[in-house]
DNA sequence: CCACTTGTGTAATATTATAACATATCATAT
DNA sequence: ATATGATATGTTATAATATTACACAAGTGG
């Protein structure tokens, strides 16, 4: 049996990089259940937790969903931008400012462990279709 | 009917006051059910939805809960320091940060709206318990 | 007073996530 | 080879979070 979990695990990442918009677990869940419809939630929160866990899957917080890491090397804090038109997610990297972030925090004392930047808004593409109405 | 609304507001701003950690949507529930117990949770949403619109209250994206505004000025992006041992939430606020930020995403085109910065660790107090073990 | 808009209550349900336990697989020692 | 224990995976059930849809009440302007 142990050899399924990497295999679903494949197969999640495999969507998330197809797709450029953030997908939900149940989403996943949804589409991989043409192949296996006895699939359930553990198994794709369990891929879910281990992509992370190895940096390939950022969880958007703001949205209780997932996005495929694609920056070129993964393990550092990203930013991600949110398009709430279309959906697009997407990653930059910033060390500066990750570094400016988690002098702030320590300033009272607080370890950071985990940075979560996200920014919601309108991509190019939305916003050159909205001013040219 | 139509002064329920503003009273509910008032309940759930209280408690989120008081309590100086995030507290979900259903823990406030629970508690205003205490004094009517019909209470449902889309009164709760709303509530939330209010004060959260008029900048008293900050929803925690990454732990699905709420937590009031305590800095003097309502309205800006802040910074929100999460103690992962005992679930204290501390507010910062960064205007330069935030400057940057909306900097860097806009350099592809994309047109900020909504920050969500959020800093998840140990804080002081507990990093101190930690190291004196 | 009536029609209308808006806010609120209520019931039902959708969506997201995890707990708890059973079962299978692999590695290792014997 | 087989027993044994550790770990990964499957499965069932349920918890936690959030929203939809509609009914009803209250104020507003005609």
């Amino acid at each position: 049996m142990a050899k399924e979990g990497q295999a679903n695990q494949a197969k999640v990442l495999a969507i998330l990089r197809r797709e450029r918009r953030a997908v939900s677990a149940y989403e996943l869940l949804r589409e991989l259940r043409g192949s296996n419809p006895k699939l359930a939630p553990p198994t794709i929160y369990r891929a879910l937790a281990a992509l992370t866990e190895r940096g390939l899957v950022h969880r958007v917080e703001s949205m209780n969903a997932f996005t495929a890491c694609r920056s070129a090397n993964h393990g550092h804090a990203s930013v991600l931008s949110i398009c709430d038109d279309c959906g697009l997610v997407e990653e930059s990297v910033a060390p500066d400012l990750l570094e400016e972030l988690s002098s702030l925090t320590e300033k009272s004392g607080f370890q950071p462990m985990r940075h979560v930047i996200e920014v919601h808004g309108v991509c190019a593409s939305c916003g050159d279709a909205e001013t040219s109405r």
